[in-house]
DNA sequence: CAGTATCCTCGAGGATACTG
DNA sequence: CAGTATCCTCGAGGATACTG
């Protein structure tokens, strides 16, 4: 898909958007390490079994565009850990809907993880809500409307 | 990124099933068409600008694995069209948190498409709750649990 | 440890002609 | 209309050697 595609037959289609960013093989993978308290170049490199230069790819992809910053842990020699920011740590809620929605559909058995409220350890739950009728909808009471 | 590495590096990760089944540049896309109630193959192509090919691809695979099926709307000659199963249905927490995602980073002007609770036209919230605590939760307060 | 620099392969994506 | 069949290109991903 060139980027010209993208434009002419999908316009202004935040999906498209956000698959432009994190739409590749292994970033959503690197995210969700980051996201389970892997930081490191090393312990990311040996969780996923990436190839090195594409980890560091990667990376500086997602620092560039706002998603993880790189901040130092030590000094003599420098170095350094990645870290969420607001921006990255906003893409939880889709993660975990992936998650849950492979571990529905995906497996036979039990959930390979569960994601628990930490303060009470009761497996969470994911819900799109209307704030006005307070109703957990079904995806069939939602419509689309385009601005524009 | 091969079938090997996954299963070594990335052992029962619901992410990287999923990722197999929906992470290439165009699943996405297409689903998110049929979302808004594109069904057919010649208004998928139009609307989406995929190559043809491609398209009777995705189809084919997201039909094979249960997302979509295929139904006959005409005899003679008979002509079919492509609708969400339960489990693509289901798939739908998971778009609307990257379009809420999209819209909130990737964008300076209004979200170019908002989702409305398609009663009363409310644009729609998506939480991520614990069912005990009855209480929406930050990311911070998620922990993953393993299932051994 | 945390990368960078090279080189290579293979397959995803695309253009296009053809068909019941 | 709704595809199938071919052929092609280019870039994502990977292996590996090297480095401060």
């Amino acid at each position: 898909m060139n980027h010209a595609a993208l434009e002419s037959g999908v316009p202004g289609s935040s999906i498209a958007r956000t698959l432009d960013l994190i739409g590749d093989r292994w970033t959503l993978l690197v995210l969700r390490a980051v996201f389970r308290g892997r930081h490191r170049f090393t312990e990311l490199q040996r969780d996923l079994g990436i190839a090195r230069n594409l980890l560091t790819d990667r990376l500086h992809r997602l620092v560039d565009n706002g998603i993880l910053e790189r901040v130092p842990y030590q000094e003599r020699p420098v170095r350094h850990e990645y870290r969420l920011t607001d921006m990255g740590r906003d893409l939880s809620p889709a993660l975990i809907a992936f998650m849950q929605w492979g571990d529905r559909w995906c497996t036979d058995g039990p959930p390979p993880t569960v994601l628990v409220h930490d303060a009470c350890g009761t497996p969470i739950e994911h819900t799109v809500r209307c704030p006005s009728c307070d109703d957990v909808l079904d995806p069939r009471e939602i419509a689309s409307r385009d601005n524009g």
